[in-house]
DNA sequence: TCGATACATCGACAATAATCGATATGACTT
DNA sequence: AAGTCATATCGATTATTGTCGATGTATCGA
């Protein structure tokens, strides 16, 4: 499945593609991270808390279920953009703001010269 | 379901979420577009492209069908993040700048004070 | 040790999304 | 007018994802 069928007669082929198929779907995985509102909301509460913040101090603000939460919160700290520490029989996360960083300064790249 | 079932017993509640629904939606829109590894590589080539890319010459580099590309140049451009312009029967895409500065800075929103 | 609490995992289900072939639309050429 | 080419849309299929109830695991308190 090779694609272009019969269908690029008089196209000229531009440049080669800058990135390769593993730093693409890296970097989508990334954005596919932050593409969920909910998991928005949670990177949201965290910038805004000057604490790390519990699961359970989670569900009620997103209405969601506990087994929910924990869906997106295992999502984000295995995209990077969350850390997780144990106290206790809780687990508090709060955001790897190297990784925000990372990420707006992926953005920049995309949008400027790379 | 307003969730919350008995789980949350000993737990004291945060501060409100400060983003509205309607903004968490619209954020994780923007970053889904993002979400897939071909529209990096779309974003790639236009941020790497002097001029607007027409679709056939976006087949080849991707390899995908043309449908499918028509459908991911629709997504990013529906996104903001694209802007279209027809020349004859060719349809030209080109990085809409302003987007994606916007988006570089939404992210330094979350990641700071807000 | 026993019960309660916080969280993770599992299994199932529904909704969404990516993909392609077939076909329609619209523009240029002859 | 007819044919060709570039792109969009449609319909179907498959894969992925969000969601929750049920259950498992680990920790704390009595």
């Amino acid at each position: 499945m090779t694609g272009a069928t019969t269908a690029m007669a008089g196209c000229v082929p531009l440049a080669a593609p800058a990135l390769s198929n593993e730093e693409a779907e890296a970097t989508a995985r990334l954005f596919a991270a932050l593409g969920d509102p909910h998991r928005v909301k949670i990177v949201n509460l965290l910038a805004t808390s000057p604490e790390p913040v519990c699961i359970c101090n989670l569900i009620g603000p997103l209405g969601l279920a506990q087994p929910t939460v924990s869906h997106h919160m295992k999502k984000l700290v295995e995209a990077g953009l969350l850390e997780r520490e144990q106290r206790g029989k809780w687990a508090f996360f709060s955001l790897n703001h190297e990784a925000v960083s990372k990420l707006a300064g992926l953005i920049d790249l995309e949008g400027k010269s790379r």
